[in-house]
DNA sequence: GATAATTCCTATAAGTATAGTAGGAAATAG
DNA sequence: CTATTTCCTACTATACTTATAGGAATTATC
């Protein structure tokens, strides 16, 4: 259950191309690079991929960049992770439902299932506008302000 | 944001473990692997992970196999994700907590340290007893009842 | 028109993780 | 003694992740 260099990087991109859409400025691959440390050519294929699902729009030439394809409310970080790393929890690269499940076994697609919704009731609720503002929607600041939400479980 | 075969095959050989235990029975690998499809070999490997972690016992021996070293309701999945795979959530290989966001992206980490907590809200209330009843804690229901919880989502 | 900045495209590559295989040693019940 | 079973070590193939390299196409500006 990791979280991928590119995917946590899509979604800085993003937040930066944000940014600058805000003041109607484009921004370039170079400037997000170097600002928030993200290796260059790594990051240009990440943006062509955002590109091509229709997140971002891009200028080339001098003067030339990225900015929002559309408004950062419509942009949630589940849609990122769908567009970068394919659907928010797969199986063995299946989906939940596609595994037979028979005998004692027979409730362990339910885990998945409910993984699958957890994610979703968060990720799905997070907007690229929440993460300019760093305004959440109450069921998610609910769980930031969980007592150990900012703390690591101790080592089993 | 994927779950790995081995982490299934784990759940999956943890359950067959439990009802065999809680019939008083030692259960072999190679059963296991034969009634549910997991590659026995692979399977040996897991077993003996989850041996060093102290979730199960095993003999020798003809008549012999693995039993479950706990008793069912103190066996998560969380538990079970964490010895196979690692942190239920780590971010490009780290914790959260231990990546630098700045700028724009300073509430980027929210994101990561939301879905940890949405993570071990289901997976640390699920237990191998409640796998082997099929009943959950309500919680877990209440996502499992959601519209559209056994649903993949439309290609974006 | 020349220049420089920028995206776009294709190819390659190192490193790591995933998923699995093979063979045999050690223990043990009957 | 034999058969069964775990235990241990090593190996392999493939895919994925995380990049890197070089240059072609586009375009704003002088």
């Amino acid at each position: 259950m990791k979280v991928s260099a590119k995917v946590d990087y899509a979604v800085q991109a993003i937040v930066a191309i944000a940014a600058a859409s805000s003041r109607d400025e484009l921004i370039s691959a170079e400037d997000i690079a170097r600002i928030h440390e993200i290796p260059e050519k790594f990051l240009e294929g990440i943006l062509t991929t955002l590109r091509k699902s229709g997140v971002v729009n891009s200028y080339r030439g001098p003067s030339g960049g990225y900015e929002l394809a559309k408004s950062p409310e419509l942009i949630t970080v589940a849609d990122i992770i769908r567009t970068i790393d394919g659907p928010l929890a797969a199986v063995r690269g299946f989906a939940p439902e596609e595994i037979e499940y028979s005998g004692s076994s027979k409730y362990v697609a339910d885990v998945w299932i409910a993984t699958r919704v957890s994610l979703r009731q968060v990720l799905e609720n997070i907007s690229i506008a929440d993460l300019l503002s760093g305004e959440f929607t109450s069921s998610v600041e609910t769980m930031l302000a969980k007592k150990d939400a900012r703390k690591r479980r101790k080592g089993n």
